[in-house]
DNA sequence: TCAACAATTCAAAACGTTTTGAATAATTTA
DNA sequence: TAAATTATTCAAAACGTTTTGAATTGTTGA
């Protein structure tokens, strides 16, 4: 591998010269300029990473961290992001530490990346409410940027996330518009921020509809065809059943859906479904039958804005500045109707 | 953050002493290597990883590449192996890159990785017929680990498989045995290695059972339950259609399953159904109704021997002599039974 | 007591860059 | 033509380790 040196040693100039050609400092002579260039070509020189990393004190590295814990609910829509990621990050000339954790510590593998200074911020997925890995960052002021926000109120800390009150509540809308009073909604798990919120965004539409007690049509899980399954199962034998499904999740929609299929129940006519849709391809809304009335937004197009976020900060952006909400779009398609006539 | 020299200076020696007795070399003074350890611990210091790598020359880091084309299917097996290679690689003290390509040329990322003298090797993935990666990297010298082999005689780089040959002979001979003549067997996809080996299984036993011209008895496709359940659709739509089928992936199975449900065909009693079972979460061959006869090889139990393979091939050992194939185990369930009388 | 040897430690070089401060060459101004 | 600028280049230091070869100290044997 040719080095600074050799391309200095056959120009005879040092080895400054050559390091600032090639960085397109404004200080070098034009012709020098492109004598360097060319002897750099024909050289097959590349400038090695590790020496430019030792001087600037950067790693190049942005580390993401999987728990891999029994939740592997999470993974599909994890890897989605984590790969889209690594695409829009290898644009900036970073790449992706992918790490996944087995220990019980959720902080334990974002200390063992900083202690190896291997990379040069995070990003974290799936924040839980104090989460503990964002205080540890925050403490030893490691960028990092965070998909989802986990937090009610104002943070200070650099983001990506949807309107989760907005679509939550723009979903349940749609269902009282349409005539539902009884509907349960199959949430997330309740320790995740974006399960809260989308709580907050369903009471609130119940609240318009002059519905009581929103809380005891709620059902927190993960979001799975199984829960769904299960979901629908419990709601169903109530004596008074929901007219009407909210999911999370596409995913547990395909277990609601499984569970009316078998037991003779029809979708629209008798049950309604909506449910959020992160555009994961194992559970396309598109596919169901009927077609599902969705809120959308896909995880897909976290990535970029996540990775554009990531190279501002580290480009000294302010984090309060690098905050981003973005809104999912309401889609009817055939899964909605009026609620039936008791 | 403390560095050899502070510790150096703390304690009136060299820099080079102390690195001696952090690194445990047998000719520092046991006492001074005392001092060193608690200044060092008392300092909170942590080698630099990076001046490390400049002087070792070595990334410490090993490159996967997944390739984000059409076969989306890949993914859940491909994360599932990632993760479990990640962990077994901290082991190690390594770190894995992962990077995910778009390109149409399968080499591009890999050449990115080199270039940037990134990464110390690569573990492939989903290894093709005369795979462009793998010429690649043996060209230019880099080490690397096959999950799966690609060729059929002997090759000459480090791999780890597991015997798909025996694991189709054993699935299909199992279905022979039970009196099944007309055994459908949905393959992977056709540049597949894996696919390839599986196909020779088959048709061994059928050669054995007298079975003529089996390939008319094979598709191949992606594993995914839409495959599966066309790919019923076709043969049982046939004059003779089959009494059982032989599934590559519990995946593909379902969609089967799913067919078989939806036209009134009961499993095993008209139809009997054999797959190879990857271990993986979505489909769960156990969960199946009824369980499903599998041959069984966890694509989890790979992720060990990945990473050994690895190590060892960066202490120098000889690609040769790592070169890992295990077989995989026939768990016959209750999805198997003799061939219904015609 | 002196040489021979082993046990420790050290200074300096090396890895391949970037950056600093100074030096040289080229050009302009007076 | 000398002085003052400006343009260009350079040598050396820096980043934080590891490794090399030499130097120092301590110990043993004669």
């Amino acid at each position: 591998m040719a080095t600074l040196k050799d391309i200095a040693a056959e120009l005879g100039l040092s080895p400054a010269t050559v390091s600032r050609a090639l960085n397109g400092f404004p200080e070098v002579n034009a012709r020098t300029k492109e004598k360097v260039e060319s002897a750099a070509k024909r050289l097959n020189y590349r400038p090695n990473k590790t020496a430019q990393r030792l001087v600037s004190g950067k790693s190049g590295m942005i580390g993401v961290v999987l728990m891999a814990d029994k939740n592997r609910t999470a993974d599909q829509t994890f890897f989605e992001v984590t790969g889209g990621l690594s695409r829009h990050l290898a644009e900036q000339d970073r790449d992706l530490i992918f790490q996944v954790d087995i220990s019980d510590d959720p902080v334990a593998p974002y200390k063992r990346l900083v202690e190896k200074s291997a990379v040069d911020g995070f990003i974290i997925q799936g924040p839980s409410r104090n989460d503990a890995r964002i205080a540890y960052l925050q403490e030893i002021g490691m960028p990092f940027v965070v998909h989802g926000k986990a937090e009610v109120g104002p943070v200070d800390y650099a983001f990506y996330d949807i309107d989760n009150i907005s679509a939550a509540r723009d979903a349940s809308r749609l269902l009282t518009d349409l005539g539902h009073r009884r509907i349960a909604f199959l949430n997330g798990l309740q320790d995740r921020a974006f399960a809260r919120d989308r709580r907050r965004g369903f009471q609130q539409s119940c609240i318009e509809a002059g519905i009581e007690n929103p809380d005891k049509w709620i059902l927190f899980g993960p979001q799975t065809p199984q829960f769904g399954y299960s979901g629908a199962e419990e709601f169903l034998s109530r004596s008074e059943p929901p007219t009407a499904f909210l999911c999370a999740s596409t995913l547990a929609a395909q277990g609601v859906s499984d569970y009316l299929k078998k037991n003779g129940l029809s979708c629209p006519t008798d049950v309604s479904i909506v449910a959020h849709d992160d555009a994961i391809v194992t559970a396309r809304a598109i596919e169901f039958d009927p077609p599902l009335t969705v809120t959308r937004s896909p995880m897909r197009d976290a990535c970029k804005p996540l990775a554009d976020i990531m190279g501002q900060l580290l480009n000294g952006a302010n984090p309060k500045d690098l905050q981003i909400t973005s809104s999912a779009e309401l889609i009817v398609r055939s899964s909605t109707r009026s609620a039936p006539l008791i």
